[in-house]
DNA sequence: AATTGTTTTGCAAATGTTTTCATAAATTTA
DNA sequence: TAAATTTATGAAAACATTTGCAAAACAATT
C-alpha cells in the first residue's frame, strides 16, 4: 500500500507531509499540549500513511530515558523466577517500560558481561536478582549512576534497596514448624548454594533453627541436590533405604519437596504418615499435589510487582530515595507434614 | 575511584586520554585489525581507566544492527513458555544479541502494542509465538522489512518461517495411542483456545483422530479448562462423579493432566487402572509424577535454540532466505495410560 | 634517495532525534 | 485598532556515534 519509496519514514518526511517542521512533529510526540488541534491532525494523518516509526535509539542519544530496564536473573527455567519476571516486566510496562532481559545460569562472569551489554543499552535501570553479587558488578552499576533494586531476597541492609522475602526467615518458620510437630530425626536437602544466596539463606538459618532446638542432623542426612524432581526424587529414595529413617525432611524448595515426596511415596513410605516433608516456595502446583505440601509461600508475584514500582518510581523522580520492602514469607500448613 | 569529572565518558574523551581521534576508537571497537597493534593499547587503557562503556543507541541510529531480538510471547507465566524464552535467550546471546522481551497475556491489543514498543526500539528481529496472529501485526513488521520467525508451532505454509512442532500432529498422536489401547469412552479437556492457535491444534486434531476411529465424545465429557491444576483437578472431579465414566482422558497440556491425575485419584480411581490419563507437551514433572504421565514430549528447548538460531542467521546475512524447521513432537509412553 | 605501495589515522559529514531560542501568529487588553 | 501578551512554530545546535575520503606515516622497491 504506503510503500512510498521503500525508505523508512523518519521525523523529517514526517514532517514534510505534514507541512511543519521537525521540531513541531517532535513535540507532536513528546508534548502534544504544545501543538494545535489542526497541525496535530495534520501530523497525526501523515504519520499514519507513512507508518512511521519512532526511533527510541535517536531520543536515548539524548540523554532521555531509553524506556528500557535491565532485568538479571540466574534462570527464567525455575517457576519462581519466571513468575516474578513475568509480573515485573507487566508492572514495568504500565510505567512504560519494555524489559531488557538477561540470564546468567549463576555464573558470575556472565553476569558481569550481561550487565555490561545492559548499560550499553543504556538502560534506565536494572533488577538484579538476590541480594549478593560480584564486587565488580556493583561498580559497574555505581560508576553509571543508574537506579537499581535487588528483587526476591529482602534485607534491610542490602547494598541496593531490596525487594523480596526474607529467606532466612522462611527457612525459621518451616523448621520451627517441623519442630514444633514434633520431629527430633529431620533430614533436610538444599540445592547447591554457591552463587545463590538464597538458597544459601534458606539453608543456614534451618540448620540454626533446628540446632537451636537441640537438633543435631547427621551428615548422611545433609543431602545436597539439584533443582530438579526426578534427581532429588532419586536421593530421597536412597536416603529412605537406610534402616535409620528420618520422620521428617526438610527442602529447600518446592521442587525439592515434590522429588521428596515421590521418592518417599515410591519408597513405600506413606505420607504425612511415615514421614513428614515440607517445603519452601509454594510453587504453583504445591496446593494440589497428593498429598498437598506444607510450605512456606514466597509473594513472587508480590515482589515482582514491587520492584517494578520501587524501580519505575526511581528512575522516574531520581530525588527521592527508593526504599527496600519486605515481602512477608507466610507458613503454609497442608497435608504433608504431620504430628509425630 | 576514577570519578573524573562526574561527566559519563563518551568516545571523545576516551579519545583525547588516548591521544588519538575519535575515529580510530570507534574502529577500535568495530574494527579492530584497521587499527595498530600499540594504538589499540592506548585505547585499551584509556577505556578501562574511563570506565568507558559504548552507546548502543548512537549507533543504532546508523542503521547499524542495535544487537537486540524483540520476543513476543503470551506469558511467561507458563513452565513451556519459560523454558522456550530462556533456549532462545541463551543461543541468542551467544550470536551477540540481548533480548527485549515483551508479554501479552494473551491479548492481541497488546501484542500489537508490544510489537510496536519493540519496533521503536529498533529491534534486529522479532519472534512471535505461534502461527495465528493479528493481520495488523504482519503489516507492521512487514512494512519495518525486518527478519521474524515464529516459534512453538510448526506449520509448512506459514506466513512467517516456522520453528516448532506440529500442534495437530501431536494431538493426533496422543489421541491415536488412546485408542490403540482399546479405548472408546474417551472425555477430553483442553484450555480455551481463543487467541491460541497451539490449543486450538491440538483439540481440533484429537477430535478428528477421535472421530475418525468412529469414537464420538459426548458433550458432558468435552471440558474447557483454564491452565491450572487445582482447576482441572476440580473439573475431573466433577466429571468422574455421574455413574457413566470415561475410561481414558485426554488433556491438551500436561498441567490438566496432571490436574486430572490428582482429580481421579481424588474421585477414588486408580490411574491406569480404572482410568486412563493423557497430556501433551512432556512438562519438567511430568516423568516424576505418580503415575508417570503418558504424553507427547513437545522439544521446547531445541525449539527455543533453533528459532535463535534461524534468527540470528537472518539478521546477520538477510539474504539467505530462512526456512522453517519441524521439530518432531514424540509420543511417550508412561505409566498413565493402560490397555483397557 | 626517490618512488611506489600499504597501512594507519584524522577530518568532516551523516545519522534521527530533542531542545533552546527566536520569531511569527493569534489572542487579549487598552 | 494598536499594543501587549500569549501561544504556536521553525532554525539550528546538540547528542554519541560511524564512515567515506584523503592525508600522513611507514615500509618496500628501485
Amino acid at each position: 500500500m504506503s510503500d512510498k519509496k521503500q525508505k523508512k519514514s523518519d521525523i523529517v518526511s514526517v514532517a514534510k507531509a505534514a507541512k511543519v517542521s521537525a521540531s513541531t512533529v517532535s513535540r507532536y510526540f513528546n508534548h502534544p499540549e504544545l501543538v494545535k488541534l489542526a497541525t496535530r491532525r495534520k501530523i497525526d494523518s501523515a504519520v499514519r500513511n507513512q507508518g512511521y516509526i519512532r526511533n527510541r535509539a535517536a531520543q536515548t542519544i539524548h540523554g532521555i530515558r531509553s524506556g528500557t530496564i535491565g532485568v538479571l536473573v540466574p534462570t527464567l527455567d525455575h517457576a519462581i523466577f519466571a513468575e516474578v519476571v513475568q509480573a515485573f516486566s507487566d508492572t514495568a510496562a504500565e510505567y512504560g517500560f519494555t524489559i531488557l532481559l538477561a540470564s546468567y545460569g549463576y555464573d558470575q562472569k556472565r553476569e558481569y558481561a550481561n550487565l555490561r551489554k545492559l548499560l550499553e543499552h543504556r538502560v534506565d535501570g536494572v533488577v538484579l536478582t538476590g541480594l549478593e553479587h560480584d564486587e565488580a558488578i556493583f561498580q559497574l552499576i555505581d560508576s553509571q549512576n543508574i537506579p537499581s533494586v535487588l528483587m526476591w531476597n529482602y534485607a534491610e541492609t542490602s547494598r541496593y534497596p531490596s525487594i523480596g522475602a526474607d529467606n532466612a526467615l522462611a527457612g525459621k518458620l518451616i523448621a520451627e514448624h517441623v519442630l514444633s510437630l514434633g520431629h527430633r530425626d529431620i533430614a533436610y536437602m538444599f540445592p547447591p548454594t554457591t552463587g545463590n544466596d538464597r538458597a544459601e539463606g534458606r539453608r543456614s538459618s534451618v540448620i540454626k533453627a533446628l540446632n537451636a532446638a537441640g537438633v543435631m542432623v547427621p551428615e548422611r542426612w545433609q543431602l545436597t541436590t539439584v533443582y530438579s524432581i526426578s534427581t532429588s526424587k532419586r536421593d530421597t529414595q536412597d536416603l529412605l533405604k537406610a534402616t535409620q529413617k528420618p520422620t521428617a525432611i526438610i527442602c529447600g524448595n518446592d521442587i525439592l519437596a515434590t522429588g521428596a515426596l515421590y521418592g518417599a511415596t515410591a519408597a513405600g513410605l506413606s505420607v504425612p504418615n511415615d514421614i513428614s516433608v515440607a517445603g519452601i516456595g509454594d510453587f504453583k502446583g504445591s496446593s494440589d499435589i497428593e498429598p498437598a505440601l506444607t510450605t512456606v509461600r514466597l509473594p513472587a508475584k508480590r515482589i515482582g510487582q514491587k520492584a517494578a514500582i520501587a524501580l519505575a518510581n526511581a528512575i522516574v523522580k531520581p530525588s527521592e530515595i527508593v526504599t527496600g520492602t519486605h515481602c512477608e514469607p507466610e507458613l503454609i500448613i497442608r497435608a504433608s507434614c504431620a504430628q509425630i
